[in-house]
DNA sequence: AGTAAATCGTGAATGAAATCCCGGTTGCTT
DNA sequence: AAGCAACCGGGATTTCATTCACGATTTACT
């Protein structure tokens, strides 16, 4: 019998509802031992279409049973392999203001198997704290980390201004991915990946439609 | 001379890019004072194409001039018009924890037009405190704040568990937008916006990419 | 056993977004 | 004054994403 042979490229949107599957699963299989789950269960939870959800197993490589639904453990172990949880990465994070300090102590990233080495500071004096379970250490101990633990990615939560000439820093030790939390646009040589988190996207939505709303309800 | 008639509704791509928009030409023109500004160069700082950018001017309702590009004063002007940021949203902050205060200290809301009010905590000891020019009150009083200041958004930084009994509470006492912070899905009345702010989906997406770089490494 | 109900799988249709292409306008240069 | 180059505008095309519709499969029930 031939397998089903999942495409080549997920798909930004797939990539994105993965996640949300990964965490919902995780979290019911822990409360009540569910060994299976169904399409439309999750596409209630998210707030999508079933659809959306046999599509997006599908290209993972999941087969569902009629009647029956998904089988937890392998929607979970299809989500950890095609997205690499498996192969940890190590990362680092530079700034420990409050956005740095609360990602070190997100317990997520171990999950998704992102392990977290060190918690770089520009305030030598900060150094030797522990913040979620994470060392901070000085800034200029950034190159040697890098190259000893091979970080693959560095988390930015620093001010807007001192983004950039770390970005380049850390390009020149070697560092392959960068997650910006700064904000501001970052350029880097093309063989370095950056994705650029920025918070008031999500507001821009939510004034738009809160705006609308209102608007709205005036004119009827 | 008949104005060009922007469409009624924004759609979801243009409305995340906005926001990078007005951050960046505003912070342009703060440095040097530059009147006018040209799609090409919007778009080479944001990694996208040119006619994205224009595509999105039009539908803002923002004409270019030939030759010249736009003018900042106006694309500001209209992006501020289409996200409402000029009828300032009060706002408060549910959870006092360390992404929380990030939150309530980031200057970036205010220019947004969103006011933050209030910064609440389970913890009642901690009432009194100031978090980034925010004060922080016990959380009994979520709903004598909400009707008192007319609070139209809630910025939602608690653990999962705590997420949807305040969400309940919230939802009772008039609010009509969530920004959910917490690591789990709500459910609301559907005159209630909820925009959900994953963390893990940003890391979902590199997660992938670099694994999928080094297996193309590997095999060429 | 046989029928009914739930669930998956997928191809087709619709809608959204990105990209391509090219004509039109304007400022700059000579 | 004329030609050039930079930029915009908007139609056409293509890729991506969502929704719809329906047949196929399996379990549960009578």
């Amino acid at each position: 019998m031939p397998e089903s042979k999942p495409p080549r490229t997920l798909k930004h949107a797939t990539l994105e509802r993965l996640m949300h599957y990964y965490h919902y699963i995780g979290e019911q299989i822990a409360q009540q031992s569910m060994g299976t789950v169904s399409s439309s269960e999750i596409a209630k939870l998210l707030d999508t279409d079933d659809t959306v959800v046999r599509k997006d197993m599908a290209a993972i490589g999941v087969r569902g049973y009629p009647r029956v639904g998904f089988k937890a453990d392998e929607v979970l172990a299809a989500i950890r392999d095609v997205l690499g949880f498996d192969n940890a990465y190590r990362a680092i994070i530079i700034g420990a203001g409050r956005l740095g300090s609360a990602l070190a102590s997100y317990p997520g990233f171990s999950r998704y198997g992102l392990r977290i080495d060190a918690l770089l500071d520009s305030d030598p004096s900060r150094a030797g704290a522990i913040e979620g379970g994470v060392e901070v250490r000085p800034l200029d101990e950034l190159e040697s980390i890098i190259e000893a633990h091979n970080v693959g990615l560095a988390i930015l939560t620093v001010p807007a201004e001192a983004a950039q000439p770390l970005a380049d820093r850390m390009v020149n030790a070697g560092l392959r991915a960068i997650w910006n939390f700064a904000p501001t646009s970052l350029v880097v040589p093309s063989g370095v990946l950056v994705r650029h988190e920025h918070i008031s996207v999500g507001l821009a939505e939510l004034a738009y439609h809160l705006n609308r709303r209102d608007t709205k309800e005036a004119s009827e």
